[in-house]
DNA sequence: ACTGTTACCTGATTGC
DNA sequence: TGCAATCAGGTAACAG
C-alpha cells in the first residue's frame, strides 16, 4: 500500500525515535510475514546508527554492521508508542522493537504482504530484493536519458513499465497515475515511445509529484497514518486517482471531455484524462 | 528476455 | 440486516 512518499514519511518518523538509541528488546508474534522472519535477537543491545530508504524499503542500520530491512507491503504500518503507554497492542502487530528509553515501534500488517530481513550492512545493496532496483526517482541518477534507455524496446504500457521497480524504484499505482497525468502521457502509451520530449516531461513530473506528496506527509487511504500517528493529507491533492467521473481540472466544461476515466491495466485501476493524456 | 496472469492475505465497501 | 462479491497503496512466481 505505501508507496515512496509514505515509506519516506514513515522512515523519518521512525528515525526520530530510533536514531542513536539502543534496542532493549525485540519480539515477534509469528514466524513469518511474506517470508520467514529473521532472528532479531542479535539486535538487542545495539545502537541504531541511522535510517534510510531505498525504493519502498526502510533500512535501519545498527552498530556492528547489521541492517534491518523492512517492507510495508500493501497494508503495513509502523505504530510508535511512548514509554509507559499501556494501551493494548494493535491487531496484527507482528514485530516489536523497544528502545532502552521504553519507546516501542510495532510493525502492523493485516495482509502480511510486508517483509523483514536482517543482513550485514556491507551486503545490503546486494540483497536479492534490493540488487535489481532501478534508480531512485529523487536522485541525480534519474534523468530523461536514463529513463528513455530503460524504456527502449519495451512494448508494455508505460503504466506497467513505471510500476516495474527495475525501471525506477518506489512508484506505485497512485503516483504513477498522478505523474502520468502531470506529464500529459496516457497510461496506455507503449513504453518505448516515451523518449525525447515525453521523457523530458515525465521525469520532472514524477519528481514533483513525489516531492509534493512527501511534503504533505504522504497519502492517507482509509486510516493509514504516519509513524507518529498523524494522517498524511496528499490524498486531497490527487488529480486523477480515485476521481473517476469527475471533471479533469485541465478541461473544465470542455465539450468532448467526459471527465476522468478508470480502466483496468494489469489487474490494477488506471485513472486518466483521455483528452489531455496522450 | 519480455509480457501478462496468478497468488499471497485480511478488511472495507458495494450490491443484491 | 445479511451475505457474497469485489476491491485495495505490492511483488514474486509462473506460463507462454
Amino acid at each position: 500500500m505505501p508507496e515512496l512518499p509514505e515509506v519516506e514519511t514513515v522512515m523519518r518518523g521512525l528515525a526520530v525515535r530510533l536514531e542513536g538509541r539502543v534496542l532493549a528488546a525485540t519480539a515477534a508474534a509469528r514466524a513469518d510475514l511474506r517470508w520467514p522472519l529473521p532472528d532479531l535477537a542479535p539486535l538487542v543491545g545495539r545502537r541504531v546508527l541511522g535510517l534510510a530508504r531505498r525504493a519502498k524499503y526502510i533500512l535501519i542500520r545498527f552498530e556492528g554492521g547489521l541492517t534491518l530491512i523492512l517492507h510495508l507491503g500493501m497494508s503495513g504500518r509502523i505504530v510508535l508508542s511512548p514509554p509507559g503507554a499501556n494501551a493494548a497492542p494493535p491487531a496484527h502487530e507482528h514485530v516489536v522493537l523497544r528502545t532502552e528509553e521504553g519507546w516501542r515501534a510495532g510493525f502492523v500488517d493485516p495482509r502480511r504482504f510486508g517483509s523483514i530481513d536482517l543482513v550485514a550492512t556491507a551486503a545490503e545493496a546486494s540483497h536479492p530484493r534490493l540488487a535489481r532496483l532501478g534508480p531512485e526517482p529523487l536522485g541525480e541518477g534519474f534523468t530523461p536519458e536514463v529513463l528513455s534507455r530503460a524504456l527502449a524496446g519495451r512494448r508494455t504500457p508505460i503504466k506497467a513499465a513505471l510500476l516495474d521497480q527495475r525501471t525506477v524504484a518506489g512508484l506505485g499505482n497512485i503516483y504513477v497515475c498522478e505523474a502520468l497525468f502531470r506529464a500529459g502521457i496516457s497510461p496506455r502509451r507503449s513504453a518505448h515511445t516515451v523518449a525525447g520530449a515525453r521523457a523530458a516531461r515525465l521525469v520532472p513530473a514524477i519528481r514533483a509529484t513525489l516531492e509534493e506528496a512527501i511534503a504533505a506527509g504522504g497519502s492517507s487511504l482509509r486510516d493509514w497514518r504516519q509513524a507518529n500517528g498523524e494522517l498524511g493529507y496528499f490524498q486531497h491533492a490527487w488529480k486523477v486517482y480515485g476521481r473517476a467521473g469527475e471533471p479533469c481540472e485541465r478541461c473544465p466544461g470542455r465539450p468532448g471531455c467526459g471527465g476522468i476515466t478508470v480502466f483496468p491495466q494489469g489487474g490494477r485501476s488506471s485513472f486518466s484524462c483521455p483528452r489531455t493524456q496522450r
